[in-house]
DNA sequence: AATTTTATTTTGTATGAGTATAGCGCTAAC
DNA sequence: GTTAGCGCTATACTCATACAAAATAAAATT
């Protein structure tokens, strides 16, 4: 797990949480490579490589004489792997995480749908291999947690939509992350498996409306089990 | 428009078009840092924050012995800004628009529903100044792309939901490709104000259903007028 | 044959010097 | 008094070189 950090990326990733936790406001500034690289102990190269980085990803913004400052919100790239990651290692904002449910309400139904008209049957084959293992170990279960995302995925795939996949596959992530934090606080009532059959058994007769129903109820019935409000 | 290129800019930009346009197949190595900076007529510094700027955009990962390679499509960041632009700035890949179109389906009339719900009357004035240029000037110059553009993106940031606004970039930009194809079939029979004019007016009622099947129907209409199939 | 050690290649980090850009203040002209 | 042009300077940007660490491959050892 403890893969070797990189410095570049792990003073990115310090630079990043401390930014979208809200410790650097949009237009305070990181003024003077020199001064900054050598307050984190580092050279300057590391330190502009993160810089690059976090610039790459819409946080920061640099030109020669005016300094490098962060950004407005509104430009971050927000469903970029990294920053949810980031979004999500401190303290999850709330309001945040509920706008990436709503979303997540949007695009995984209308992925059911597609993935409906368009699945192959080796996509059908492996989503009930994906959903046997969920049954057999269990959501508790690293396992079965895997079997999960897995099912997931594979809905995505089946869609054949890459801007979709991509999207899907980010606010997917990040919900997992609260969903672990769910688990750790709570009961875990409901058995899911039922409502991922029924999701499959509507892909699998190719009624698109019929999917994009029974994802939705899916995603209502794990959002209300998280009990955010 | 000009804006003096920064060179890591620069050398970003160029790799990143070439692999988003299949020069450099996933799997395929840049190997050498020295070389291949060399080669390119840099100093390694330039180089090698261009690559982190790829691989911050999940494009390149790289590992020492190893090398720097193109990593699968799965993991690319298509919805970051950069990397759309890049995808357009070639030979526009048909399936990919569609794609991007289709992604465009399924957010934009969600975001027009929370719009409808939302919306502050700040909100409404932007999107009726946006309608009436875009009357004034007609989708054939560039201020009325522009607010066509403009009236899509205030949809999005009317809905308040953060993340989905992050998507402004990538739906403008499919935007922007409609018109072009619709310019190169050099068809333009149908006026497309009252189609948007439509969907405002049911945002400023505050009548989301309507809202939705509005854009849905703007949507529908816009494709047709592409003629991609 | 499996395992440990060594070698080697490639990226990663450090450092210092010099360049170019863009904001700021100054001057001068109107 | 205002404005336009000009030079100054702070800051990021680029270059060059050296060395360290990491991961793979090969070799040696058990």
């Amino acid at each position: 797990m403890a893969k070797t950090p990189r410095l570049h990326q792990s003073i990115a990733r310090t630079l990043g949480m401390a930014i979208v936790s809200g410790a650097y406001q949009p237009g305070d500034g990181l003024e003077g490579e020199i001064e900054q690289s050598f307050a984190m102990g580092v050279s300057r190269t590391p330190y502009r490589e993160a810089i690059r980085i976090l610039t790459a990803k819409g946080m920061l913004e640099s030109k020669p004489k005016a300094g490098t400052r962060v950004t407005p919100r509104g430009s971050w790239n927000l469903l970029d792997p990294d920053v949810l990651a980031w979004m999500f290692s401190g303290k999850p904002d709330r309001d945040f995480v509920r706008a990436l449910f709503e979303l997540r309400g949007v695009i995984e139904p209308a992925a059911a749908a597609f993935a409906a008209q368009r699945r192959t049957s080796w996509h059908l084959e492996a989503m009930a291999y994906a959903l046997s293992q969920m049954a057999q170990h269990g959501l508790s279960t690293e396992a079965g947690q895997a079997a999960d995302q897995e099912f997931h995925r594979l809905i995505l795939a089946a869609a054949d939509n890459e801007p979709l996949a991509t999207l899907a596959s980010s606010v997917g992530a990040s919900v997992s992350w609260t969903t672990r934090f769910k688990q750790r606080r709570a009961v875990l009532p409901r058995d899911p498996v039922p409502d991922h059959e029924a999701v499959f058994a509507a892909i699998e007769d190719g009624d698109a409306c019929r999917a994009r129903t029974a994802m939705e109820t899916l995603l209502r019935l794990a959002f209300e089990d998280m009990g955010l409000d």
